[in-house]
DNA sequence: GCAAAAGTGTTGGTATTACACCCATGC
DNA sequence: GCATGGGTGTAATACCAACACTTTTGC
């Protein structure tokens, strides 16, 4: 057992956010501090002495970014020796999702600049945090097969196609319009309103549902088979 | 940031064995230091400067128990504030499997013992491990639904019977034995030898299979649906 | 009327479940 | 011959995948 162990414990986290318009996207900081001065990486940082893990991401994520987040899962711990140039680091990261026009976003002391990328047009990244990102979405594409997921990304209420274009967009791939809806409304965690969609543009407009949050919450514990 | 952070980082193993006699096993060790002097715990323990995480708990189990083991997988860090009376520290956790009886267990110089407990009849354990453990298991028990498992655990050649036994003592339910027999067949990771198992006391005996390991390991990757 | 999006059913194939009897062996 | 565990098939049902036309709206 080594007597001095001189190793930092940091947290990361990797904020999904996801609009219709823009698809998903994740944030990130610019640093303004070296090593990787001036690239974007995500938002995290060291953990504090009487913190845990969940306070100190999301106590970073409010002073880097503004962002607040009340859910987010843990993904991986990654320690490899040389990780970050300077120290040894281990990074304990988590992943979560938002709408991404909830909050404004706001730089801190320790980041030049924040913004949203999309998922398909990422910026290099700073230490290893294009892997990261990559194993937050490859987790996030498989939780959405076993679990629902839109409860914190639409809105309170939504045209159907919402919840279709998100899991196309998540998923990066085209699904059948019919099955999906059968599948989805057989599991009922969604409940049909009386309202129609306001009008957007062309098209006839949709009748807005909204997540029967009981049921989806019961079925994010017990697990669903969402083969698509 | 807080300038100087006083963490440690130790990683802990939940070595899961299995013999079809005991059913599902968990190495544990004897604590002889405190705190919890005497208490039965994970192996484990900080990491080195200059070590991965993975060469850590390897190395760590190896010291403590003299078990080698080339597969461990990542559960999940533990590291609220006060898990460990004396100091803050944080644990990344890992969970493996292996035949009990390929080693010949050795306690090291800071545990008093080492031994296997049926998952059945755990003693107190140390700090948080009951609950490390639970996880461990939990992930256990689904990740074996949806990737084959059962290739460390077995001996090159077994009865079919054997597998199914493995199945069921690591889910804990019964499984009908044709079905499931089936399934497994359909996905191919499995070989039949034209062998007959050894007769062993009462019984027709069995014909003897093995896994195919490029199928294996290739189902491993790519993923399968196991509901049993 | 035409472009855009929403709504909706059927069918054939596949997968899953439930279930019971005979066979080879040791004692 | 009996106790033990191994080996195997079928029928009913549920689930899934594939697929196209009609409706409502704005312009």
């Amino acid at each position: 057992m080594p007597a001095n162990q001189n190793i930092k414990v940091a947290v990361d986290a990797v904020v999904f956010g996801y609009t219709s318009k823009e698809g998903l996207s994740v944030l990130l900081i610019k640093r303004n501090i070296d090593p990787f001065k001036n690239s974007w990486a995500l938002p995290g940082g060291l953990v504090g002495d009487d913190e845990s893990l969940e306070e100190a991401v999301q106590r970073e994520l409010k002073e880097e970014t503004g962002v607040n987040i009340n859910y987010l899962e843990q993904l991986y711990s990654f320690g490899k020796p040389g990780r970050d140039p300077r120290n040894r680091v281990i990074s304990i990261t988590y992943y979560g999702l938002v709408k991404p026009d909830a909050f404004e976003l706001q730089a801190a002391t320790d980041a030049a600049d924040v913004a949203w990328f999309k998922i398909k047009k990422l910026p290099q990244l700073a230490f290893d945090h294009q892997e990261i990102l990559q194993a937050a979405h490859e987790r996030l594409k498989s939780k959405m097969l076993y679990q629902p997921v839109g409860f914190e990304l639409l809105e309170e209420k939504f045209p159907f196609s919402e919840l279709e274009k998100l899991y196309m967009a998540v998923l990066d791939r085209p699904i059948d319009r019919r099955n999906f809806k059968k599948k989805v409304i057989k599991f009922g965690f969604l409940e049909e309103t009386t309202e129609k969609q306001e009008l957007s543009g062309a098209g006839r407009p949709g009748n807005l549902f909204r997540f029967n949050q009981q049921k989806y919450f019961q079925l994010q514990k017990q697990g669903i088979n969402f083969e698509l």
